[in-house]
DNA sequence: TATAAACATGCATAAACATGCATTGCAAAT
DNA sequence: ATTTGCAATGCATGTTTATGCATGTTTATA
């Protein structure tokens, strides 16, 4: 990425940094850039304010967002539903901690996951997801660990025995496996026999196994059973699921965490 | 990098090499260049002014931008040339015939390839690059094994250990090497030592071997030796390259395909 | 409602900048 | 040989810009 030299740059240059930023990652926090910069929180809330005075960007509390937003039907739908995996993703970020080893699940929300990871963070990410890597490469400060395999073409991953195998020689210490489906009685489950038996690879690799569920996903099951309730240890859900299946998750012992609203 | 003189340049000298690091760095520092030509900042001051009287540069406090919506070094060069890397691509995926197992490498060329390939051709592709198997999932017809491992964030792809052995177990057609650098007298050449080790395997892992390179690739080495002119199979070059080089090209043994002219 | 974080504002300071002027080196004109 | 003209430079001057800190205010969250 373009960091030249994220420490030491001119004033402009950080401008720019911080509209290529918006772009590609949809918001800003002014303590992380102050940091990225090595300047003091007023600086960059100058940027900011100068910016949003040439309209292109727009101040919120603690950052920045981007107000590029030309959204045809068709994108603003796609737009929403990123706007719900983005906030989902950034609830399930703060379970992650410094120099953590983590494994991560192909799919769309884990994709987000992997975009809102800090970085710099120490942190090592195993992935049988060409997805989640490619967000990981364009990024800085990661240690990528890339599961081989034949990749299916409608999971969009490396699964089967290849894939297996090398996941059973890692250690990580948080997993994410992505979610066809999970029950507060029945756990987690998958449409696709290989996919289950990758995902309860990953689980039994790692000490604790988060699941990051949009609301569709909720109360229902699939065909191939993955894991109980009993292995998951967090849950993440959207801000919208109602109180009875929360309870309901909670009462099965999984820490619930509510994503924060979405303003859309 | 052209640095005839850094100390005691001409004026004109000075503005030249001033220009051709805003194109490689992204950016001039008023100070470093001062300290760079032993002359008074006020110096540096005035060629940065003429420069941007000419529409060259765009001044900031501190220096110097380049004017073309300076992009990150990575994403520039994938946007870059992305019409004479499809022309090449286009050439390049003449050579593959049915049912053929390809051996990709990672960088922006191949990736072209990649998104230049017929589906439903009954190919097998395999891949160390992220980036190559993204866009196959999101074509159809393809069967694609990823090579799993540590990723050099730099290539963007499984580099190492891991990643040879894994080659080492397959056996394709044709391999797609990237090149940093072709020679029609030294033979191939890469910038890193893991990764031409990683090239060389894939080139011996594979029946016959295609490089395909842009013009700036051709005549210059690098540092490390992947494979010598013998080993390469087929050579695809853009259009303008001139007839000289071509005829060294052929006279080094490989069979030189040319792309056709982009518009552009 | 209490609290902490994020924010705005004014001010002091240092760096970067523009401008005018004197000096230098060199080539063409005298 | 001397002078003139010109471009390039460095220095001194005053101005602008960027920044951090201290102050008080607003905002979000428990």
């Amino acid at each position: 990425m373009t960091t030249p030299t994220p420490d030491e740059a001119l004033p402009r240059e950080r401008q720019q940094w911080i509209l290529e930023r918006l772009r590609s990652h949809g918001r800003v926090v002014s303590v992380e850039l102050a940091q990225t910069f090595r300047v003091s929180e007023d600086a960059v809330r100058r940027d900011l304010r100068e910016l949003a005075a040439q309209g292109l960007c727009k101040r919120v509390y603690g950052g920045a967002l981007p107000l590029s937003a030309a959204s045809t039907p068709l994108k603003q739908r796609r737009q929403e539903h990123a706007e719900r995996k983005m906030a989902l993703a950034r609830k399930a970020v703060t379970l992650v901690r410094q120099d953590q080893v983590l494994l991560i699940d192909a799919g769309s929300t884990n994709a987000a996951i992997a975009a809102a990871l800090p970085e710099n963070f120490g942190l090592t990410v195993v992935t049988n997801a060409p997805d989640v890597a490619r967000i990981l490469i364009d990024r800085e400060g990661f240690e990528i660990l890339l599961i081989g395999g034949r990749i299916h073409a409608g999971i969009g991953a490396a699964i089967g025995a290849q894939a297996i195998k090398d996941i059973r020689r890692i250690r990580a210490d948080l997993c994410f496996p992505g979610a066809c489906a999970i029950d507060a009685e029945h756990g987690l489950w998958s449409f696709d026999s290989e996919e289950a038996l990758l995902k309860r690879a990953m689980i039994e690799a790692s000490g604790e196994t988060v699941v990051v569920a949009t609301q569709d996903k909720l109360g229902s099951a699939a065909t191939y059973q993955v894991a109980g309730m009993d292995e998951v240890h967090h849950l993440v859900i959207e801000h919208a699921v109602d109180r009875a299946t929360r309870g309901a998750l909670t009462a099965s012992g999984v820490t619930v965490h509510r994503a924060d609203a979405v303003s859309g």
